[in-house]
RNA sequence: GCACCCGUAGCUCAACUGGAUAGAGCAACGGAUUACGGAUCCGUAGGUCGGGAGUUCGAAUCUCUCCGGGUGCGCCA
């Protein structure tokens, strides 16, 4: 594959830099924007120029002159400021893309890695702002295992918290519901609490002695004890089963669900406590507003400089212990730095593992990570700081820098979709801004409305295009168009950005979307299928495509070849900088390519049969890679549609 | 007040982390021989990269400074 042509070229310009300026330098690789340049371009000469002080053409042309080219290189040129361009034999890496693996997952990575993700209130039905947490949390688990690493996935279920004690007051209080009738309520069930639940913040209003009920049922929740407790376990085990079948419709699964009840009920913080209070990362603070609490000191650390209040309370004045306390014990069982550890139960229906307070005996290992990725969107920021911090603050240096926050921007609503679904009103244009969703006022799009919408929508366009199929492949190809379609918008948006979710946007199926890359690949299987019924070959071996004559690979069939070979890199890269929507910029190239050749370059009607095998081994070659990454990305390839 | 994110074509976004002529998709306009499926392709038009200054061979990218928008900074989670 292309990488080890890159790295044997990295290798002979790194020796001649050395040889001829005796510097240091490790040669990066980028790929000219027109192929007229050359295929690899090493800049290194434009970085050398500093240092040594000179032109950087100069450099360039004396680094190029007597260059000891590897017999994969066909030419050697320098162009624009100092560029030094390699230009590849076609045939041999072409070859190559037909005959190894594309992604080889580096043998020295078997790091483990705890990627947690999801972590949804289970008091409500999922969102689309969950859905980009939960598909960005899939994919980057995908990237991760493809690069060599064990991963495990955890999603986070904080079934103590006020979120779900509101819903268990709308049924035992405002409904005055007895657990038998809940139990009974039919599906779906997320739907049902996702109105009960801002029902209830309007029942609180003007009513002093209502947030009261509250405050018993997150007592109760946080003991286990009592009807509340009981109502509290029964909601939030419906709920997450729907959030669970939700995800399911999308591909994502997780090796463990992680309770905040078994956080709480094995007494996780104590541990985690003493390790704080003993090594003087926290202190009792015996005066002034925070009198009574135990708190953690963040005026040391410069990333959290010109902060108003520089302590983070730890343990409150009553005893109980903050979201960020309980965060940091949970982070430390995560690094297996906590001599404690959850008991599992397998939960049958669901076939997952979770953690409880009484489990099995048997169960795989859970935890112990050398890295910890947590999928939280950028609001949390402050918090996720803290609890490296916290880390810091105990001495664990190192697990403090393999705690990573994946920070992604939250998805707001765009105003014709918020006025869509009745949350503006029609006449107040001028206020025409994004709508923060919000599950206490019943702001949001609920991510089984989407999916059943997408599926609708595809139905629609296959069985225009295809009247002999039948109802069951109507089924699946329309569910399979529709979690390429969402998987794709959700994934394509760099993090850093903002998402105004905008319904006609997401229902989209032209241009820079998943049906686009799938129909490139359907494509693709119609040629071969088409190739089988003329009786022509269906595919071209390695051993032939690497005697091909150079003059068969047209431009552009090789500006595909080449993008593919760069999968690779591109999946280090997006591993790395947890940067995906490169991976699915990159998809989307590819299938932009592939579309254009298959209308400049028939494959069916070519009578010269060299040209003909170099098409045939492109189209291989694009599906090979469209194939991997689509794995990736998670985006099901329809064999029609 | 302090911190983080965003500002690029009419709209939604890219630009390989300092590189080559700033690119895609929507929308608009014009085209693709009864051609491997038109969810496609080709073309036209569309830009003071928010403003200004600086750093250097070279800036959409780095620094400073304004302007505009978003988010965060609890003994909530």
């Amino acid at each position: 594959m292309l990488s080890s042509f890159k790295g044997e070229l990295s290798r002979l310009l790194a020796e001649r830099i050395q040889a001829l300026f005796g510097v240091e330098y490790e040669p990066g690789v980028e790929v000219p924007p027109r192929r007229e340049l050359g295929d690899l371009a090493f800049p290194a000469a434009l970085h050398l120029a500093r240092t040594l002080k000179r032109n950087p053409r100069g450099i360039a042309e004396e680094l190029a002159a007597d260059f000891p080219s590897p017999a994969f290189v066909r030419d050697l040129r320098v162009e624009g400021a100092g560029y030094l361009n390699f230009f590849l034999d076609r045939s041999l890496v072409a070859s190559q893309l037909l005959s190894e693996p594309l992604i080889q997952p580096d043998s020295t990575a078997g790091e483990r890695i705890v990627v947690e993700h999801t972590n949804i209130n289970p008091n409500k039905a999922a969102h689309v702002g969950h859905l980009r947490n939960a598909i960005l949390g899939d994919v980057l688990s995908n990237v991760l295992r493809a690069l060599g690493y064990a991963v495990e996935v955890e999603n986070y279920i904080d079934d103590t918290g006020v979120q779900l004690a509101d819903v268990v007051v709308g049924f035992t209080d405002l409904r005055k519901m007895a657990q038998e009738q809940v139990a009974a309520l039919p599906e779906p069930f997320d739907y049902y609490c996702w109105d009960l639940y801002s029902e209830v913040g309007r029942w609180y209003e003007g009513n002093p002695e209502r947030p009261e009920l509250r405050r018993l049922a997150l007592q109760a929740l946080g003991h286990g004890g009592g009807p509340r407790a009981e109502m509290g376990r029964l909601v939030s085990r419906r709920v997450v089963s729907r959030h669970l079948a939700t995800m399911r419709r999308l591909g994502i699964s997780y090796d463990l669900l992680t309770h905040e009840s078994a956080v709480l009920g094995l007494d996780f913080f104590s541990e985690a406590s003493e390790q704080l209070k003993s090594t003087g990362a926290v202190h009792f603070e015996a005066e002034g507003k925070n009198a009574g609490c135990w708190i953690m000191p963040l005026a040391a650390s410069e990333e959290f400089a010109g902060l108003e209040d520089p302590d983070k309370v730890i343990v409150r004045s009553d005893g109980t212990v903050t979201y960020v306390g309980k965060d940091i014990a949970y982070q430390l069982w995560k690094f297996g730095l906590l001599d404690k550890d959850f008991q599992y139960r397998f939960w049958q229906a669901e076939e997952v593992w979770e953690t409880t307070v009484d489990g099995e005996p048997e169960h795989p290992i859970f935890g112990k990570a050398d890295r910890v990725i947590n999928v939280i969107d950028a609001r949390q920021s402050y918090l996720q700081k803290i609890v490296r911090a916290g880390l810091e603050a105990l001495g664990y240096l190192e697990q403090a820098n393999q705690s990573i926050h994946f920070a992604y921007e939250m998805v707001t609503l765009s105003p014709a979709t918020a006025r869509q679904f009745g949350f503006l009103d029609d006449d107040t244009e001028e206020e025409a801004r994004n709508l923060e969703m919000s599950g206490r006022k019943g702001i949001g799009v609920k991510a089984d409305d989407l999916i059943d919408q997408l599926e609708a929508k595809s139905r629609e366009e296959i069985s225009a295009r295809n009247r002999d199929l039948s109802p069951g492949d109507l089924d699946i190809l329309a569910h399979q168009i529709a979690v390429a379609a969402l998987r794709f918008f959700m994934i394509k948006a760099t993090t850093n950005r903002v998402i105004a979710f905008d319904l006609d946007e997401a229902l989209s199926f032209e241009g820079d979307s998943g049906p686009y890359l799938q129909y490139s690949a359907v494509r693709a299987l119609n040629i071969g299928r088409r190739l089988g019924e003329a009786g022509l070959p269906t595919q071209v071996s390695p051993e032939d495509v690497a005697g091909l004559p150079p003059e068969v690979w047209a431009d552009d069939l090789w500006d595909l070849v080449l993008a593919v070979a760069l999968i690779p890199q591109k999946t280090e890269a997006a591993g790395g900088s947890l940067e995906l929507s490169t991976l699915a910029r990159h998809a989307l190239e590819l299938a932009q390519k592939f579309h254009a050749i298959y209308h400049r370059h028939p494959i069916l009607q070519e009578q010269d049969v060299a040209i003909r095998s170099a098409r045939l081994a492109t189209m291989q070659v694009f599906v090979r890679g469209l194939t991997v990454l689509s794995d990736l990305l998670g985006l099901p390839l329809p064999d029609r549609m």
